[in-house]
DNA sequence: TCGCATTTGTGCTCACATTCACAAAGTTAC
DNA sequence: GTAACTTTGTGAATGTGAGCACAAATGCGA
């Protein structure tokens, strides 16, 4: 296939089929054609192979794709072959869960650090992590951490979102409920629990 | 405007709208424009117009939208003008923080029960709920709880899904890294936080 | 009352995403 | 070796949503 531009939808379901490969990983299964992934993921099978083609070739013909060598070549586009280390920011309940979230692992994500502003809870411990003062948030390119996830209260999120900029991360996973306005160089995923359920009554 | 099937994305887009009102709502602010809501928003005038446009037209030529009204309006169309009761499934630390989360009540939801399976959970409290063990989920129906937070492991969520759709729910908010099978009647929305970080990555 | 400024509501166009349909390439059976 | 079958990769068609541009409607000041 010739160069394109990737549609945005192609690659935030890139993450779907890696989970699913990885899970067949260990299921020992050889070969997975675009149907049977299909079926797994609910999806129709040309999206799944339109999707894989965006990056090349790397199914076979009558067989399908093989999975090992499909995942680790996800893993490599999403840049999830190196393990990632992650900031946490807010060690509050809903920081607590994200800490002690078993999700993450599958991608290789590392959560390397939690901050919180509350002098109560710096050096008390979340698991293996120490939790740290927001004034560490500023030393977190020395560190290599470049990604955060911001589990605290919408009124801070932005004044945060523009420290953890400032600290060169270069990716933001906002959990709390409010637009994050930040450079276009950083690239910023939002999860908004409320808005999400808000919609449901409609449909009933 | 003539009648139109109502695009999801406009849908996905009316809680964001609501919030934003209500917040206005409270400032005391009596109309706000199509340009001002979008520069809070972070979107573009035109698309908030056309999305309020598919329910009416609501809004006062050399004026904008009158708050209230707006406010009221959108609550009716999300069938978010009554109190909307909501069950939580499962109680870890996942759970907890959503029972926890402040974000619910601006919408007027209201976390009616919460539910796990481990039997050292049942009959403790959280917040002022008590958790009830999973077989009470069967009798939803006649508490008038028609929505229901999965915050279970995703090794469990089928089932629970399934038993939830058995008990009558028709709204599913899920939080487990996993797809729910259900039947087309009932609608679920899915928020994968290791997905949405899963992508930061590829972005750097 | 008239003209100017403002802002909504909407037809139309364009861009993006999904799905179809089929050729190409491989496997399996005999 | 060949015929039948399976499955990928992709050009083209279709569907969906976003954004522009402008007419229609309202407010305000002189």
């Amino acid at each position: 296939m010739k160069y394109r531009k990737i549609p945005d939808e192609t690659v935030r379901r890139m993450p779907m089929y890696l989970r699913a490969l990885s899970l067949l990983e260990q299921e020992g299964q050889q070969t997975i054609s675009s149907r049977q992934l299909a079926d797994r993921l609910h999806l129709k099978p040309p999206q799944i192979r339109k999707d894989l083609s965006y990056f090349g070739a790397f199914g076979t013909r009558g067989i399908g794709y093989p999975v090992v060598s499909a995942a680790q070549q996800i893993r490599t586009i999403l840049r999830l072959d190196v393990r990632q280390k992650v900031a946490l920011i807010g060690a509050g309940r809903l920081g607590t869960a994200v800490a002690a979230y078993p999700g993450f692992s599958v991608f290789g994500f590392d959560i390397a650090a939690v901050f919180d502003k509350s002098p109560a809870k710096i050096g008390k411990k979340i698991g293996r992590l120490v939790i740290e003062d927001m004034q560490s948030v500023d030393a977190l390119e020395a560190r290599q951490i470049r990604l955060a996830i911001v589990a605290i209260p919408a009124e801070e999120a932005q004044a945060c979102a523009e420290r953890l900029v400032r600290a060169g991360v270069k990716g933001i996973l906002n959990l709390a409920p409010c637009y994050l306005a930040v450079p276009k160089r950083v690239k910023v995923v939002s999860l908004d629990m409320a808005m999400a359920l808000g919609v449901l009554p409609y449909y009933m």
